[in-house]
Parts: structure tokens; C-alpha cells; sequence
RNA sequence: GGGCUCGUAGCUCAGCUUGGCUAGAGCGUUCGACUGAUAAUCGAAAGGCCAUGAGUUCGAAUCUCAUCGGGCCCA
């Protein structure tokens, strides 16, 4: 690898690409004998869908800087791809290419599926690819040969034997999911596509009553679908809400108050007189009489239990709606289900998959659901349950493929039953690391919610739940495994080795051992959640499982807390059948927002295609920006014009600094491994600067260790940036540059140590900023030092206490204030810095003249002045501060004003003349009156006026010839007063800065020694100022010889302070 | 609708636990200067009803409650 003539960031980019191509660094990591542990990372596996975004990037960042962090802090990890291949995305992508409009109605034989699966299966290779190569544009260290897809058979196998621990720790049950379903595709959908269709629609609204059992009282119930009647098993109210009891000709009602007055009305009843009030919690468990058992024997039978058509009191009641109690269907709600799989409560689901009732609705059997609508009603009020029918115009999904309504219908399903584990998975996560407090909390919250989760669905491509179901008996077999499945098939028509994957296993058929019978498989597949939760364990074999899980460390979006996260934890709980996570630490990732902070979606037209933005912008300065612009959990505005101001300033200088280093050093033929920083101390060689850069970079490294481990990326970057910029590029770089000009022989020791200094921090940060930018930094690294094949190689910096200074800290930190100070007066002097100045009187606090002075040196060369006085002062204001700095023959004067408010009720109407006489009066007058007498007297004719401290405002300004410039208690003073050879010096320094640039432009390199330079036009007065001067001006410039005629070929015109000057070199 | 969470300068954040100086820093912006690695750097300036409202208090960015807005998840 060469290095860059300029800095073209992408070319580094390219060229490291370039070199490491054919170079398996996986390999020397492995075989390097200072990686010493090795450790497990598990990638969270991208579905196969869709090519990835800006989104995605942040993730894929986050994940190879913690690699990189590792690796150079002395691991082998394990950093293997992995890819999610199956799941409902795919499928619905599938449909679409294969133009099947009706969804899973479309499907109807085996070849339908094959056809189906193989269509699913290009999907995911196209994508594949596409991952694959951004991956390998943002310089993801993942090793994609040893990667996982959640589709393979043994990845398969093994999950099925998760499946087994669960079936036999009693945590996988059949119960009932209530879905949306369309009736006319004959599909359930997913939330998401449930989400795709909500519409406007009309929908009866009927209120009706049912008796309580124990007592003579009514309960007012609404629902917009009558039908749901078959279905109801509990009236719920809202605990936290009140509800009354009122009278209504001779019955008693149960109301929610809150809508009370609005229900009336809705209902027509005038005369009604509320009789109690009481909270909805007070009525949990009451039994009441359906309506129309008669009708639906199979449904009187249930309710002979005792927990069916009771009240219930429940949070999710919205007693903003009819009339504040709602009936339960749990056949027929997603709420409503999951509150009796709470409470134990029957599901009575007489609904068969054409949406029709079953024989077990009794009178209803045979009809569509919704047809039943009308005939409830009726039967309603034939048995004078009837309110009010009325209707309602509501928002309600409909299909999104064919606009038919949808409805809600409770399936047999399999579920894990989370509640059995008991506190197991919580205990689990409670052990874990999350870095920061906000995603903790949630996701405890989650998991001690206990939600019974639903693995199976009535789909086509995912991990088929292998077991087989006698219709004959309902005996069933749990095959959790190829061998078993082969054992027990009646015949295999696919051979032993068919694919673990619908159709092909589907046609594996078992006889029963109960009643012989010929068993058929259960047509589900998993929730895909389910195939990347057991990443873990269906990745790794077992024996690495053992040893590598708990990883240490797992990362993946905010939104995946209750996605991947929460399975993962899960199933680890499940399959050790104890309270072990799979991951030690989580660090969840906020999302890529547009610069606006605006969600980017396809609708908005904002999403930025990963491939296009990592050809278009440097990767580092992707890289960079995404770790070094926000928190790891804050949401991030991306914006393209940020991430090429600054985090390209840093990379930039990171780079010119190099260079400097690098033009310096080969000019002196400096050995870096002869002269070190060892040598440098035995042959104390280290001025101030050096010790206070060494003891800076230590502190850096402390910093950067410990905010990477505390995954605060984002302070790492910047304290990186911090030390860069600040300490090394704006005040050690022009400190020493002074040092290397001088080549004499007698110097080289000194020029030596600086280089051994700038290799050795260069190096440091060089491997500190590789997490963060590993084209820019492996670049450097070799073109630069050419150490080791790979950065990778290298080790993290350890901090080095004997190299922390603090009292070397403390006196730069003064100086550089006190530097800056004197800036501010030159500026109001309009003395340019390059103008060496005659004095300066410093003002510190008391303590500080010795912090200050032990860079004497240093003050002298950074403030560009010839000497200059300390002076202690311990007043910080007024009158006092005054007084101490003409006490310490400071050239200064007072500056006096009247504190208005104060004086007002003093002069009153004299306050015309107060003001003049005060303007006449000599400042020094008064303060010294003050000072004697704590008070000044005006007389204001024959009125005496007296003022004392605090009604004048006390400040200072310098004399004559002086200029100052202060910040809080630092003051410094500057003589404007320049002699000849001061000027000289000064206009030395303006004309050899316009030649050093005349030079750069001729495209001289800074080490060339030139034959001569010429300057014409100089007015006389310069020109004797600096006639004697040339050997001076020669070696600034470089150049053997000066002159003042015109002895050059090519002249530039140019200027200093608007004197026309010419200028040339050869 | 529910849960968690965030809201301080154009941007990124500090300060909040334990109430008390004129609410700070860096970046960005504008003007000026410097420059021999630099699109670096230095100086100055502009920029804040600390989301809003109420309460507690002598005193609130800080404690309490409510509201509004953003994010994620769940409905």
C-alpha cells in the first residue's frame, strides 16, 4: 500500500479494501499468541426480505466496533453471520412474485407449496447477496463462510429440541390464538397486514341486559357484533371506574357512570334515578344468566362452570364507549382471549374455518357468523333482553387483499406457557447488563408479564412443528427428530434425507399407537421469532454451546426488546430449564431517523439505500458519524452534510498529522524502533510540552477504555476527537514545530525525542480510533509504520501512570488561558500574533505565579513576547481590585460609574447635577476618599450628597500605550510599545509567510533548500529596517540566499497590510 | 387506549440524585485573525420563557401533579 499524494479518503478506502482482499485475517487473529481468550458473539440474524438501509447501518457499526474493541484488547472472537431466512415477510413476498392474489387460498396442493417454498427460497438468496455486499462495503468483520441460516435442516433439528425440553417441562400446550381472519381468502393475518386496512364502516350497536344470578339486577351490555352472543363467556368492567346502579321503571340497571347521561339519551330512556354508586372492582365474580341458553345447549352446559358468564373487572374496559361494560368473546377478541387464558376460562369456539358456526352453536349451526347478526338480535328480543338496537359507524380493518371484513376468530394453536417458568426468565434478566436504565425497564416490565406466546401459525415456510395428530383418537406423537421421524413413518417417499420443510414433511405419515389409526402432521410452522430466539443453541454445537453461552455480549435495535431479545432469553430459560440468559450484556440501539428526525419509511420516500450511501460517503466517516453523534440508545437524525463537516475534520487532521510526522522524520532518517520514549526519559530528553501531551494521551486512553466498555461509543469518539484537536493538532504540534526547524547536529536528540513522542501517540490513536475508522487507521497504521500485517494485531493501550503529570496538566491548562487572554488584548491592540511584543504583565490568583512560571519558556514563545511580570492578585473586582493593581505598579487607571438605582433616592431631584459634577470630577479623587473614608461627598449647592462603595461601580482601564483583556480573575496587560528590531522581526515573519506560501504553491516540498528568494517594491523604511536581516529571512524560508532585486524570472504580486510587495523563489 | 422513555442553544450533550452564583461545554453559524500537516487552529459575537401549566418552597432546569410533543413496544 502506497501512500496518498492528498488526502482523498475514499482512495484509502479502495486501497485498503484492495490489500486486504486475498488476506484472511481471521487467521492471524487465530494464530496470534497474544489473543488469548476467545469469545462468542451471536449475530441477531437479519430477515431475508428486503436490502438493507441506513437503519440497518447503525447496526452493523455497532457490532463490528465492538469485534474490533475486542480483538485489539487481546480476544479471539467468534463473529460468525448468521441469516433469517424464513417467516411471513418472505412468504408474502413469495405470493407476490408468484402473482398469487388470494393469499394462502391459492395454495391447495403439494406442488402449490413446493412451488411456493422454492420461490421463497430465491428470495432469500437475492437478498442474501445484497447484505452480503454492504456488509463487505462498511467493513464488517463477520465471517460469512461460517455463517447460520435459520432454515437449514440441522439448525431445524436442533430447535426441535428445544421444543422437547418445553414439551417436557410442561411449558408447550395447545390452546386457542384469537386472529384476524378473512373469511373470503380463508387466512389469518398478521398485525401488520391487519394494519394495512382500517376503514370506515357501519356496524350495528346493541345494547342489551342479563340478569345477575344472586340478586335482582341487570347488567347494560353493548357490542357492535351480535353474533359474538354464541361466543360470550364474562361481562367485564373497568376496576378503576365508577358505575352506578339506576332505577328504570321497576329494575334496577348497572351503568358506567361516566357516559351515563350520553347512553340515556342514546337508548330514549327520560326517567331514570340513580340509586348507588360503587367502582367496577366491587362486582368482580359475579355469575349472571345468558340470555339465550336454550338456544345453544353446548354453551348452557359451559356455564354451569364456575368461572363462565361471570363479571369480570379488568383494566382494558373503556368505559368511554356504550355503556361502560362489555361483554367477553373469547372466541372472538384478542383481549378477551387473553383474559381467559388468564383466568382458565373454556374457550367455546364453535366456528369452523370457513367462518360458519359449527353443530355446537345449537340453533345458529350452519350460518356465516356475521349472517347470525340479525337472528341474535331477534332472539334477543323475543326474550326481552333488548336495550336498543341502533348502529354505529366505527373504524374496522378489512382485508387488504380482497376489502372483505375481517374477523376475529379463535384458532388452535401451540403456545408456550411463560407463566410455568415462574420467575425463572425474570431472574435471568435481571442478571443481565443493559448498559442504560430506559430498555432495562422495559424489558423487565415485559417479561414479567408472563403473556402465554403463541409458536405456532397456519403457514407455509418456516420450521414445521413435528407432530402428528390421530383424528381417530387425538392420540398424539411428538417427533423431535429426524431419527425418530424416520422410525415412525409409515413410508418415506422423499427417501430418509427428505427436507425438513413443508410439503416434503407433510407427507411423512405415522401410524397411531393407540388406535392404529393413520396419523396426519399438524400443518403449523413456528413463529419465526421462535427460529432466531434459539440462535444460541440451534447455531452451535453442543459442546460450544456449553462453553461459549452466556455470550458476552449481544446488540440489536430498540425495537427487537420484545423481538429478539425477549426469545432468546426465553428459550435459553427453557432449554436449561433454569434462570440462565443466553447473553451477559444487551445493548439495545435507537433507530436512524432522517435529518429532520422524521421515521423513514417507504411512504415518506426518505429511506437511504446502505449500498448507494457507502459508494457515495466515506465509510469511516459513516462509521464515525454513527457512533460519535448520539447516545447509543438515542434516536439518531441522520444527515449527510453533518457527517462531512466534522467527523471529516477528524479524520482529516488524523491523516495530516501523519504526514507532518512522516515528512519530518524520513528528513531526519529517524529509526522508530532505536529511538523510543525509554530513551527519551533515561536521557531526560522530555520538555513540559511532551510530558503534558504523553500525560493527555494517557488520560485518553483511560477515557476511551472505559466509555467502550460502558458501551458509551459516543464519548469514546469524542475524546478521541477531544485529545486530536485540542491537545495534539492546536497546541503540541505548533509548540514543537518551532524545535524541528532547527537542524543543527547538536538539536537531533531533541528532534528525535519529538518524533519518538508523535509515533508513539500517533500509533495509540491510530488503534483507539480503528473501532471507530478501520479503513483510514489499518491505512495509516501501515503505510505510515508499517508494523504488523493487520492493526487488528495489535494491542489496546494500556494507561501508563508514570506517564500522568497532573501538576504539568494544571500549569498548561493556565497557560493556555492566559495565551488565549493575551490573544483577546492583541486583538484589541490589533497586534498580529506573528508580531513579537515587548511585555507583559500577567495577573493571576494566589498560587499560581509558580504553576505559571515552570513554563516560562512556554509563555514567552506561545504569547510571542519578550518578558513579561506575575502578578498575585487577590481581588476580583471594584474598588479593591483597583486599588491592588495601582499598589502593584500596574499601568492603570480607574474607571468609574454611579450605580443608578442606588443613588436615585440619595439625589432626588439633584440628580441633574450629581451627574454633571460627577463627570467633572477626578476618579482618582474619589477613590481615594472611598478608600479612606469608606465615603464620597458631593456638594450639590448647599445639599450634601454622600455616596459610599456600593453606589459606584469600580472598574479599571490601562494607560496609554498598553492594552488588556481579561477573563475572571486573569488579567493580562501588554506594552503596544515596539522597537525597531521588533518591528523588523515582525515584518521578518509577514514576509516569510507569504514566500512559504508562494513556495507551496510552486509545489516545493517543506524540506527542499532552495537556491534564493527575491522581494521587490519594499518602501525604504522596511527595507532598512531589514537589509542586514537576510540570513534570517533565508532560514525561515529555506532558501540560501536573499535578495532585494530583481534577480528571479517569475514575481507574484502580493501584499502585507496593503503594501504592494513581489515576490519569487527558485 | 396502555406500558416504558425522552423533551435544556440550530445539532450533540452536561447540570437534575442532595432545590441556592449571571443555566455551562463542544460542534455549527457570523465577523475578524493565524497558518511551513490541516477543510486544522485562535479571538469575538449572535443564539435559551430549561416543552407547557399548576403546586410545594423565601427560592424550581432540579421535587410533585397534570398537559402537550417525539420515540419504541403493545392494543
Amino acid at each position: 500500500m502506497k501512500l496518498v499524494e492528498n488526502f482523498d479518503i475514499k482512495q484509502i478506502e479502495k486501497n485498503v479494501q484492495d490489500d486486504l482482499k486475498d488476506k484472511d485475517i481471521s487467521r492471524l487473529i487465530q494464530e496470534d499468541e497474544n489473543k488469548k481468550n476467545e469469545i462468542m458473539f451471536i449475530e441477531g440474524p437479519p430477515t431475508m426480505n428486503g436490502i438493507p438501509h441506513a437503519g440497518h447501518l447503525r447496526g452493523r457499526v455497532f457490532k463490528d466496533l465492538w469485534y474490533r474493541y475486542n480483538v485489539l484488547a487481546g480476544n479471539k472472537v467468534i463473529f460468525n453471520a448468521g441469516w433469517d431466512a424464513q417467516g411471513l415477510p418472505v412468504e408474502l413476498q413469495a405470493e407476490k412474485e408468484l402473482g398469487n392474489e388470494n393469499g394462502k387460498s391459492d395454495i391447495r396442493s403439494t406442488e402449490d407449496i413446493e412451488k411456493l417454498v422454492a420461490e421463497c427460497k430465491e428470495i432469500v438468496k437475492k437478498y442474501h447477496t445484497k447484505w452480503v455486499e454492504v456488509d463487505k462495503l462498511i467493513g464488517m468483520s463477520l465471517n460469512q463462510e461460517k455463517a447460520y441460516w435459520t432454515y437449514k435442516d440441522e439448525f431445524i433439528e436442533k430447535e426441535w429440541q428445544l421444543m422437547k425440553k418445553a414439551y417436557e417441562n410442561g411449558i408447550m400446550t395447545e390452546g386457542f390464538r384469537v386472529v384476524a381472519y378473512c373469511p373470503s381468502c380463508q387466512t389469518s393475518l398478521s398485525h401488520s397486514e391487519v394494519n394495512q386496512g382500517y376503514d370506515m364502516v357501519k356496524d350495528p350497536s346493541l345494547y342489551y341486559k342479563v340478569k345477575l344470578a344472586q340478586e335482582d339486577k341487570f347488567l347494560i351490555v353493548w357490542t357492535t357484533m351480535p353474533f359474538t352472543l354464541v361466543t360470550d363467556a364474562m361481562v367485564g368492567l373497568n376496576p378503576k371506574e365508577e358505575y352506578v346502579e339506576v332505577r328504570v321503571e321497576n329494575e334496577i340497571w348497572i351503568v358506567g357512570k361516566t357516559r351515563l347521561e350520553e347512553f340515556m339519551t342514546e337508548v330514549k330512556i327520560e326517567n331514570y334515578k340513580i340509586e348507588k354508586t360503587f367502582l367496577g372492582t366491587e362486582m368482580e365474580g359475579k355469575k349472571y344468566i345468558h340470555p339465550l341458553l336454550d338456544e345453544i345447549p353446548k354453551l348452557a352446559e359451559i356455564a354451569k362452570q364456575d368461572n363462565y358468564h361471570i363479571t369480570v373487572a379488568e383494566n382494558f374496559v373503556d368505559v368511554n364507549a356504550g355503556s361502560g361494560l362489555v361483554h367477553l368473546s373469547p372466541a372472538n377478541g384478542e383481549e378477551d382471549n387473553n383474559i381467559a387464558m388468564k383466568r382458565g376460562v373454556t374457550i367455546f369456539c364453535p366456528i369452523d374455518d370457513e367462518v360458519k358456526f359449527t353443530e355446537d352453536a345449537g340453533k345458529y349451526a350452519g350460518l356465516f357468523v356475521r349472517d347470525a347478526d340479525e337472528k341474535l338480535v331477534q332472539a334477543v328480543k323475543d326474550r326481552n333482553a333488548l336495550v336498543r338496537i341502533g348502529k354505529i359507524k366505527h373504524k374496522y380493518p378489512l382485508c387488504w387483499r380482497c376489502n372483505h371484513r375481517l374477523v376475529w376468530l379463535a384458532r388452535r394453536e401451540y403456545f408456550y406457557m411463560l407463566d410455568k417458568l415462574g420467575d425463572k426468565a425474570i431472574k435471568a434478566a435481571e442478571d443481565v447488563e443493559y448498559f442504560f436504565d430506559q430498555p432495562k425497564n422495559r424489558f423487565l416490565e415485559i417479561i414479567k408479564e408472563k403473556h402465554p406466546w403463541c409458536i405456532s401459525r397456519e403457514r407455509f415456510w418456516g420450521c414445521p412443528i413435528p407432530i402428528w395428530k390421530c383424528d381417530e383418537c387425538g392420540n398424539m406423537e411428538r417427533l423431535f427428530s429426524r431419527k425418530e421421524i424416520v422410525e415412525s413413518a409409515i413410508e418415506l417417499p422423499d427417501g430418509e434425507n427428505f427436507e425438513l420443510h413443508r410439503p416434503w414433511i407433510d407427507k411423512i405419515k405415522v401410524k397411531c399407537k393407540k388406535c392404529e389409526a393413520v396419523m396426519q402432521r399438524e400443518e403449523f410452522v413456528l413463529d419465526t421469532w421462535h427460529n432466531s430466539g434459539a440462535a444460541p443453541i440451534a447455531s452451535l454445537d453442543e459442546s460450544t454451546y456449553k462453553e461459549k453461552i452466556p455470550a458476552p455480549f449481544f446488540t440489536e435495535g430498540i425495537d427487537q426488546t420484545r423481538g429478539w431479545a425477549y426469545t432468546l432469553l426465553i428459550e435459553n430459560v427453557i432449554y436449561n430449564n433454569a434462570p440462565v440468559s443466553p447473553y451477559k450484556s444487551f445493548l439495545f440501539q435507537g433507530h436512524v431517523l432522517d435529518e429532520n428526525g422524521n421515521k423513514m419509511s417507504k411512504s415518506k420516500g426518505n429511506v437511504l439505500d446502505a449500498k448507494e450511501l457507502l459508494e457515495k460517503y466515506p465509510v469511516d466517516l459513516v462509521r464515525f458519524y454513527f457512533m460519535w453523534k448520539a447516545s447509543p440508545i438515542e434516536p439518531l437524525n441522520f444527515s449527510t452534510k453533518e457527517l462531512m463537516s466534522r467527523p471529516y475534520q477528524v479524520i482529516s487532521t488524523l491523516y495530516h498529522l501523519h504526514t507532518f510526522y512522516k515528512q519530518n522524520s524520513e528528513y531526519d532518517k529517524f529509526n522508530l524502533q532505536e529511538y523510543t520514549i525509554e530513551w527519551a526519559k533515561k536521557k531526560e530528553l522530555l520538555t513540559p510540552p511532551d510530558v503534558w501531551l504523553l500525560s493527555k494521551l494517557q488520560r485518553m486512553i483511560e477515557r476511551t477504555t472505559e466509555t467502550n466498555d460502558s458501551c458509551r461509543f459516543h464519548e469514546s469518539a469524542k475524546a478521541i476527537e477531544d485529545f486530536l484537536i485540542n491537545s495534539l493538532s492546536q497546541i503540541y504540534i505548533p509548540i514543537i514545530k518551532s524545535e524541528l526547524w532547527d537542524e543543527d547536529d547538536s538539536k537531533k536528540d531533541r528532534r528525535f525525542t519529538i518524533y519518538a513522542i508523535l509515533a508513539k501517540t500517533l500509533k495509540a490513536i491510530n488503534i483507539l480510533i480503528h473501532p471507530f475508522a478501520p479503513f483510514t487507521s489499518q491505512y495509516l497504521y501501515r503505510t505510515i509504520f508499517h508494523g504488523k500485517e493487520n492493526i487488528l494485531l495489535e494491542s489496546w493501550p494500556k494507561v501508563d501512570s508514570s506517564l500522568i503529570d497532573e501538576k504539568v496538566e494544571t500549569s498548561f491548562d493556565l497557560l493556555k488561558e492566559t495565551v488565549s487572554v493575551t490573544s483577546a488584548a492583541r486583538m484589541k491592540g490589533k497586534l498580529k500574533r506573528r508580531w513579537p511584543l515587548n511585555q507583559a504583565l500577567i495577573c493571576l490568583n494566589k498560587g499560581e505565579k509558580e504553576v505559571l512560571e515552570s513554563l516560562s519558556e512556554l509563555v514567552k514563545s506561545q504569547m510571542n513576547i519578550q518578558n513579561y511580570k506575575i502578578f498575585e492578585i487577590d481581588n476580583s473586582e471594584g474598588i479593591e481590585q483597583y486599588l491592588e493593581l495601582k499598589q502593584n505598579g500596574l499601568p492603570v487607571m480607574p474607571k468609574i460609574e454611579l450605580e443608578r438605582s442606588a443613588i436615585g433616592p440619595k439625589a432626588k431631584q439633584d440628580m441633574g447635577k450629581l451627574l454633571k459634577i460627577f463627570a467633572e470630577t477626578d476618579p482618582e479623587l474619589i477613590i481615594n476618599e472611598l478608600r479612606d473614608n469608606g465615603s464620597y461627598t458631593f456638594q450639590i449647592g448647599d445639599n450634601l450628597v454622600v455616596l459610599d462603595k456600593e453606589d459606584f461601580i469600580v472598574d479599571f482601564e490601562v494607560k496609554e500605550k498598553y492594552q488588556f483583556a481579561k477573563r475572571q480573575n486573569l488579567i493580562v496587560i501588554i506594552s503596544l510599545e515596539r522597537d525597531n528590531e521588533m518591528m523588523a522581526k515582525g515584518l521578518i515573519k509577514d514576509l516569510a509567510r507569504r514566500i512559504q506560501t508562494l513556495r507551496k504553491e510552486k509545489g516545493f516540498n517543506p524540506t527542499d533548500i532552495l537556491e534564493k528568494a527575491s522581494i521587490l517594491e519594499l518602501d525604504q523604511e522596511s527595507l532598512n529596517l531589514i537589509k542586514d536581516k537576510t540570513d534570517d529571512i533565508a532560514f525561515l524560508i529555506r532558501v540560501k540566499n536573499v535578495d532585494f532585486t530583481e534577480s528571479c524570472k517569475n514575481y507574484k504580486d502580493d501584499d502585507i497590510d496593503g503594501l504592494k510587495i513581489r515576490i519569487a523563489v527558485e
